[in-house]
DNA sequence: ATGTGATTTGTACTATCGTACAAAAGATCA
DNA sequence: TGATCTTTTGTACGATAGTACAAATCACAT
C-alpha cells in the first residue's frame, strides 16, 4: 500500500517539507482534518511519519503552517484586485469587479502549485464545516479584515442597501463559493452532464453573475414595504 | 467528567435509542463525523457505549439511521410546499414561493424535536464537506429527485434561462443555505452585532430575497453577448 | 576527507478508537 | 412467580491514533 518514493520524487529536490504540506493540504481538503492521519499524510508525501513531527511538531502545527503559507498571498492578491476594482467608474461594473476580486483569488493561485488556490479555499470550507479550532482562530484574525474591506466596498457601490443585508449576501456568496469547491460533481450530476462543476472558469462566471444580481436585489428591511409571505414559515 | 443519567432523564421515558440519535445528531452536526467518538455520543446521551452498538450496530449505522429518520419528513414537506408554490399564478411570486418551499423545511421541523430541521441540514452540510461516504450515497439517491423537481419548477417560471444556469444557481442556493447554518456567528460578527446569524427567520428572508434575485439574473451563456472581463482571471 | 549541523528513518509508547460479547437488569405475559 | 425476550451494563480486544526519541543518513563548509 505504501508507495516507496522514487528517485524522481526525492532525489532532485528533496524538499520533504513542501511535499508534506502539499499532501496534507490535499488530504485535509478532501477528507477533513480528523479523517486524515499523520501516517496518511506522510505516505502520500513519500515521507516518514517522524518527518512530519520534525518539521511541524504537531498535526495542528501542520494545519497552521498551511494557513500561514496561503493567507498572505491570497489576501494580498485580493486587496490588489479590490483596489483596482474600486477605481472602476460605472457603479454596476464596479460592483461586478469587486465581486470578481473576491472570487477569483479563491479559485486560482495564491501559491505556486497548480490549483493551489482552489485547494486551499476548499480546505477552509471543510475546516469551517468541521468547526476546527485552529482554523477558526486564524480565520477570525486573518480574513475578517479582508471581509470587512469587501463589505465596505460593496456597500459604497450600493449605498441604498443597509450594511446588514450586504453582510448577509456576502455570507451567501462565501457559502456558495465554498460549496462549489466542495462538491463540484453535484453540478455535473444535476445538469445531467451539461455543465462541468469542476471547471473553475465556469464556476467563477456563474457565481459572479448570480452574486451581483443578489447584491442588487432590493433591500428587505427598509425599502420594500413588506412583501406578503406567499408560504407559511413554519410550525415548530 | 461522565454525567450519570439522572432519574428525570432515564426513568420517565427510557427511550435511549432516541436520546442517542439526538445526541449523535447534535455532535456530528457541530464537530463532524470523525471528531466524535461513540463514547462521546453515549456520554452525551447518558447511555453506555455498548448501547450504541446494540441499537445501531456500527457508527455508520447510527449516521444512516439519522438520515433515514429525517429524509422522509423533510422531502415530504418540501414536495407539499412545492406543489402549493406551483399553483401560484404570478410568475415572480411563484418563483419566490418555490425558493421558499426549498429553504423553509431546511431550517424548520422535519421531526418533532425543536430545531431538528436546522440541525439535520447542518449535519448534511458537514457530512458533505467531509466527503462522508455513507452520506454521499444517501444524498445522491434521496435528494437528487427533490433537487430535480425544484430545478424543473424554477426552470418553468424562468423559461428564458438555460437549465444549466438554473442548476448552478440552485447549487449556490444550497451552498449559501448550508453555510448559514454552519457558521451563523460569522454573520453576527461581520455585521458588528446588528444582525443575528442564528435567527432562522432572518436567514430565511435574506436568503429567499437574495436567491430570487440571483435566479432572475440575465443568463450568461446565450442571452448576454459576452460581457467583457473587468479583471483578469488567473495566472496559473 | 572529515566533522558538523540538519534531516530522515525506524520504532516504541500511551491513549483512544470502533466493536464484540457475556453478564446483569428490566420488561412482559402465562 | 417464573420464563422469555429486550435492553443496558461492564469490560476487553485488536487496530490505529499522535507524538517522542535515538540512531542513521545526508549536505556541505573547511
Amino acid at each position: 500500500m505504501v508507495r516507496k518514493p522514487t528517485s524522481k520524487e526525492t532525489a532532485r529536490k528533496p524538499n520533504m517539507r513542501e511535499a508534506i504540506l502539499a499532501a496534507a493540504e490535499e488530504l485535509f481538503a478532501t477528507n477533513g482534518f480528523n479523517a486524515v492521519s499523520v501516517r496518511d499524510i506522510a505516505q502520500a508525501a513519500g515521507a516518514n511519519p517522524g518527518s512530519v513531527t520534525y518539521h511541524f511538531k504537531t498535526k495542528d502545527g501542520l494545519l497552521l503552517e498551511i494557513y500561514r503559507r496561503h493567507c498572505g498571498p491570497m489576501n494580498l492578491r485580493r486587496s490588489e484586485l479590490l483596489a483596482a476594482a474600486k477605481r472602476v467608474r460605472d457603479l454596476q461594473d464596479r460592483l461586478e469587479a469587486i465581486v470578481r476580486a473576491y472570487v477569483v483569488p479563491a479559485f486560482t493561485s495564491g501559491s505556486d502549485l497548480a490549483g493551489g488556490g482552489a485547494r486551499f479555499t476548499r480546505l477552509r470550507a471543510v475546516m469551517s464545516a468541521e468547526g476546527n479550532e485552529v482554523a477558526r482562530r486564524i480565520i477570525a484574525q486573518t480574513f475578517d479584515d479582508t471581509s470587512h474591506a469587501f463589505i465596505d466596498a460593496i456597500h459604497e457601490s450600493l449605498p441604498h442597501i443597509p450594511r446588514t443585508e450586504i453582510v448577509w449576501r456576502s455570507h451567501f456568496l462565501l457559502g456558495a463559493l465554498y460549496y462549489s469547491l466542495v462538491t463540484p460533481e453535484r453540478v455535473s450530476r444535476l445538469s445531467r452532464g451539461e455543465a462541468d462543476g469542476s471547471d473553475a472558469a465556469s464556476a467563477i462566471e456563474q457565481l459572479v453573475q448570480a452574486t451581483v444580481a443578489a447584491f442588487q436585489a432590493p433591500a428587505l428591511d427598509q425599502t420594500a414595504p413588506a412583501r406578503r409571505r406567499t408560504v407559511a414559515s413554519s410550525k415548530t
